[in-house]
RNA sequence: GCACCCGUAGCUCAGCUGGAUAGAGCGCUGCCCUCCGAAGGCAGAGGCCAGAGGUUCGAAUCCUCUCGGGUGCACCA
């Protein structure tokens, strides 16, 4: 979000420094108005301070003069020529000028920058959290993999960026609940509970040839029949499956969640709740949403046109219970019970979504991209049942596709065979997953090569992060082990313009923040800390050509004393965003 | 056939919700370590932002159409 001059937040340490100035400009306009200069009542919601494109042209922009030109019946730069003599009177304002089109661009003065670095010291942890969330409540609902075997690489984008969407807005001052949506009613977990069945006949030993076409083969379901042979001995073995066929299913469930749980765990992904399905179903959600639904005419009973393009062989038309989705912007009226009497996915969807909306007031969904034909029917039921009041947000993911050697990995779902997650994170460790699924939009295809992702190099923005906190942290202990005395306090007046270059990085973050947290893009920490990276290790380098550039002077401890409080800040910022994307800072590589 | 996502440097991708001369990395060319971590840095070349209209002070960004790729399309989950 950019800083407008609508401001109402009553915290001013959590203000950027670009809102403390919307609020100065805010006041300049105010200031014109009472002088007769400007007319009342302008709109002022599409004015923005933020930095230039192009940074020769100063510290800070606004359009304010081409955004109010039009209302004060006069031209941009005349207005600007009205606004720009204001400003430049601003405390920490060091120069103004009027540019372009229209643009009032100004200097900061050195000064602010000094207090701006002291001020990352002074909050740490804590810079660059934002308020904008207000304590508003955010539901996150992510992963929510089917309880019928491990996770496998195509959760895992899913998950971290649902993980770090999660953390950002926690940053930004949301109340933030993450959830994981169990299916274990429908019909994939009867197939589960059948497959556990002939491993539990297995584990009491029958001879088991191939696993029949349509349940499933992987190993993992070998210990699940283990445990219910143990438990229950022969008991179900020629039995009809009426009589063990939810016994088998829950315990199966429970089984896998646990699974799916511990490999969670490895890529440090705890969720708060976990929604089971077939509890909605048992509690009668769904049919609470379809009273209400059709007392306010939303559900009706109808039958569906045959799908377009190629006709399914068995299709015939059918008459269901329908939700008009078409009323909110679907395409087609969708289905919310079978024909067998059972509640669809999305008739349980429905009311699952409904009951979350009851707990808050942002609803977000992560799906796989596959989903994104079910994403219209879904917003227009959160629509209806909550009235228009509880706004959800799908964020598609996109897949991932694994390559080894530059070769695509095979996945073969029949044999089993899947990628699963656990593996990956063995190989490659949990910050290399976490930060390279974040390093591109999530609504991109990407692919994740094991070897360029662990290759220490800057084409691997991962070690390039950690790199440049690795160097900081090294910086420390080559102070103490020369015995210099740094711990005094830092006189920032000894940095300079090229220091302080690297201040005016670090000062971008808080804005990045509340901008990645806005439009829940989690991907902008990692490029913004790769920007960060960059910027250091440049700086860093000045002092390869010219010695009194470096960080470490033994003849001149007041100035190394206030550079190491300049890397301090970078590190500290490098610190905030790796924590927002899950991933530890190293301290040495 | 319909819907959604995408099309930016040779390649992989950013582009701050409409701002100024469109940016990185790789690759290519040429530089910088007796010196704080060279796992780094600097400089150069490279573009009809798929194409055509439109909206306005201003468009890679918003709207329409065309072309080209991806995904989905009964009661599955």
């Amino acid at each position: 979000m950019r800083a407008t001059c609508a401001l109402d937040w009553k915290d001013f340490a959590v203000k950027t420094l670009f809102a403390r100035f919307a609020v100065h400009l805010d006041a300049v306009l105010d200031q014109l108005e009472a002088e007769g200069a400007l007319p009342a009542g302008l709109k002022r919601a599409a004015i923005t301070v933020e930095p230039p494109r192009d940074a020769t042209h100063g510290d800070m922009s606004t359009n304010a003069a081409m955004v109010l030109a039009k209302g004060a019946g006069t031209n941009p730069r005349a207005l600007a020529a009205l606004i720009g003599p204001k400003l430049e009177a601003l405390d920490g304002v060091a120069g103004v000028e009027i540019a372009g089109p229209g643009f009032i661009n100004w200097r900061l003065s050195d000064g602010v920058w000094r207090n701006e670095l002291a001020l990352v010291h002074k909050l740490a942890d804590e810079y660059g959290r934002s308020a904008v969330g207000a304590g508003r409540r955010a539901n996150v609902e992510y992963v929510s993999a089917n309880p019928t075997g491990p996770m496998h690489m195509g959760h895992c984008r899913g998950a971290v960026v649902g993980d770090a969407l999660a953390n950002l807005l926690s940053y930004a001052s949301f109340e933030v609940t993450r959830e994981y949506y169990v299916n274990d009613a429908g019909g994939q977990v009867d197939v589960l509970a059948r497959s556990v069945h002939l491993r539990y006949r297995e584990a009491l030993g029958e001879e088991i040839d191939a696993i029949p076409e349509g349940l499933y083969p992987g190993e993992y379901l070998i210990p699940v029949g283990q445990h219910l042979a143990t438990e229950y001995g022969r008991k179900f073995v020629d039995r009809p499956d009426s009589e063990w066929l939810i016994l088998f299913r829950e315990t199966a469930v429970a089984m896998m969640m646990e699974m799916i749980r511990a490999d969670l765990a490895l890529l440090g992904i705890h969720h708060d709740i976990f929604t089971s399905e077939a509890t909605i179903q048992r509690e009668k959600l769904p049919e609470a949403a379809e009273r209400w639904l059709r007392v306010n005419d939303l559900v009706y009973d109808g039958v569906l046109e045959a799908p377009k393009g190629e006709t399914p062989e068995d299709w015939e038309p059918v008459e269901l219970p329908l939700f008009r989705s078409t009323k909110f912007g679907d395409d087609q009226d969708r289905p919310i019970k079978k024909s067998n009497g059972g509640w669809t996915y999305f008739g349980a969807d429905m009311a699952y979504h409904f009951q979350k909306a009851q707990h808050a007031d942002l609803l977000i969904d992560i799906w796989g991209a596959d989903h994104a034909g079910t994403v219209a029917r879904i917003k227009a039921a959160v629509a209806a049942l909550t009235e228009g009041k509880v706004p959800l947000e799908v964020k598609l993911v996109q897949m991932v596709r694994l390559l080894r050697d530059g070769e695509p990995v095979k996945m073969s779902k029949r044999a089993g065979n899947f990628v699963t997650l656990a593996d990956v994170v063995r190989e490659v460790g949990k910050d290399v997953v976490r930060f390279t699924m974040l390093t591109r939009k999530s609504d991109a295809q990407m692919d994740f090569d094991f070897a360029k992702v662990v290759e220490a190099s800057k084409d691997n923005p991962v070690f390039y992060v950690q790199y440049a906190h690795a160097r900081i942290a090294s910086l420390k202990r080559k102070a103490a082990a020369e015995g210099m005395d740094v711990t005094g306090k830092a006189d920032l007046a000894r940095l300079d313009a090229e220091d302080l270059q690297l201040v005016r990085q670090i000062a971008q973050f808080p804005r990045m923040i509340e901008a990645a947290a806005a439009s829940q893009e989690p991907h902008r920490v990692a490029f913004y800390l790769y920007d960060l990276a960059s910027a250091f290790h440049a700086h860093w380098n000045l002092g390869n050509d010219r010695a009194e550039r470096r960080y470490l002077l033994a003849n001149d401890v007041e100035t190394t004393r206030a550079r190491l409080a300049l890397a301090d800040a970078a590190a500290q910022i490098i610190r905030n965003g790796l924590a927002i994307m899950g991933v530890e800072a190293a301290l040495e590589m």
